[in-house]
DNA sequence: GCCAACGTTGGC
DNA sequence: GCCAACGTTGGC
């Protein structure tokens, strides 16, 4: 079992938005960047744990937690026109993009800030705490995991 | 809105 | 294959 942290701006999609969403179940598509889609494609399982992270607001932090209820598969986004995803160069035969369902577990009452982990003496070397780090899913250690749930 | 830190594209 | 130009992300 693997940990991760998910990206996501809240004025596209927010926790809010998954709580909302049918089963609180959705997927994690609309992934164009190629370390993202590998890790999509061949490390993130069912059964692994996220944190849900609101980026491009104020305050970035981690939101709360979701798990991940279905392995990598072919992005759908990629198929369809009419998607702002949509890339006439996957195709069914050979998909480029891959997206996982993730399900909501739990929305933490306070946002555990980006500030708070870069303050932090064992956080502020978290992949997402990082100087220029721009990858939208990033893997999260079990110390790290049990540390941030330790700030609640 | 600015800009650092990348990733991608395409001419050569 | 190199690298300049361009695009994107995302904190600030």
């Amino acid at each position: 079992m693997n940990y991760w942290l998910l990206k996501s701006e809240p004025t596209t999609f927010s926790i809010d938005d998954l709580v909302k969403s049918d089963k609180k179940t959705t997927y994690w598509d609309g992934v164009r960047n190629y370390q993202v889609r590998n890790m999509l494609r061949d490390d993130i399982k069912s059964g692994d744990k996220a944190f849900f992270y609101h980026s491009n607001c104020k305050p970035p932090g981690i939101a709360g937690i979701v798990d991940i209820v279905k392995s990598g598969y072919p992005d759908p986004s990629a198929f369809d026109k009419k998607s702002k995803y949509y890339d006439p160069k996957s195709t069914d035969e050979k998909p480029i993009w891959y997206c996982v369902d993730v399900k909501f577990v739990e929305k933490f009452d306070e946002v555990v800030s980006l500030d708070q982990i870069k303050n932090h003496p064992k956080l502020k070397n978290m992949v997402v705490a990082r100087k220029g780090s721009r990858l939208s899913i990033t893997p999260v250690t079990k110390v790290e995991w049990d540390l941030i749930l330790g700030m609640l």
